[in-house]
DNA sequence: TATGTAACGAACTTATTTGTTCGTAGATTT
DNA sequence: AAATCTACGAACAAATAAGTTCGTTACATA
């Protein structure tokens, strides 16, 4: 496996390629919401827990630089943005499926029953209000 | 998606579950390299470029310690220890041969024929011997 | 006797990623 | 007139990941 340098980004293997692409702790969330609809900059930051501001405006600028996702702007007070899944980001979201399912095998090898949590929590949520 | 923790570490989706496992610089090549064979840490160590002594063996012991990979080991001077896939690894491997085809498939995309540069650096290392 | 060997552990430094805090525009509502 | 709203930029701090250097075991060979 050689040294690939694009951009003064260096990559080991494809699967180091794919990570950078699409790694780290908050675009895989980004893109997964995306999947189904278009968001606001604020829906998304509603919807993603612990994000912060700066980490999500730094995701988007990345995905949408690197082909995954668009912007749309409303020139209008105040502002307006809608961040949408291209063609290639709905590709992404192909392979974020395989490794998603692999992850909920792997949590449930690990005693792990994430359904189940997810679950729970929508309950707790429910309670609260 | 729920924060599930498990021993001290956070996970904010099954996505990032499979990432705290098997990413990182090296947990990948490492693995990738004994899809086929049993490699001794030197060996491993020769394989892959770039690689310090320290990351290589956090690495083999995280993989170890989630049973990705088994160690064996030989009582005898100088050691000797080899290293091999278990079940659970050879699984991983699936999903990592999933993720290296759209890395490669990424890469194009980018103008950036992977296969070729592999070649052109087998030839530049005949030379170079 | 000095040197080499395989597989590390431990301490420390550097680099990369993430998070926190403060500030801005300009129309709209109280 | 003051407060609110949305979508940020910028400076700085903290946390996590990766890399560097030095030391160790205990036998075999030059």
């Amino acid at each position: 496996m050689p040294d690939v340098i694009v951009n003064n980004e260096t990559f080991y293997n494809p699967v180091d390629f794919v990570l950078k692409k699409i790694g780290g702790t908050w675009k895989i969330p980004v893109l997964w919401r995306l999947r189904k609809k278009v968001f606001r900059y604020t829906e998304l930051q509603k919807d993603i827990p612990h994000i912060s501001q700066k980490m999500l405006t730094q995701t988007l600028r990345e995905l949408e630089a690197d082909g995954f996702i668009s912007k749309k702007t409303f020139a209008i007070v105040p502002p307006h943005t809608e961040y949408a899944l291209t063609e290639k980001g709905t590709k992404a979201i192909i392979i974020i499926e395989t490794i998603r399912n692999y992850g909920l095998e792997l949590m449930k090898d690990d005693g792990i029953d994430y359904e189940e949590l997810v679950r729970e929590e929508v309950k707790a949520k429910k309670k609260s209000t």
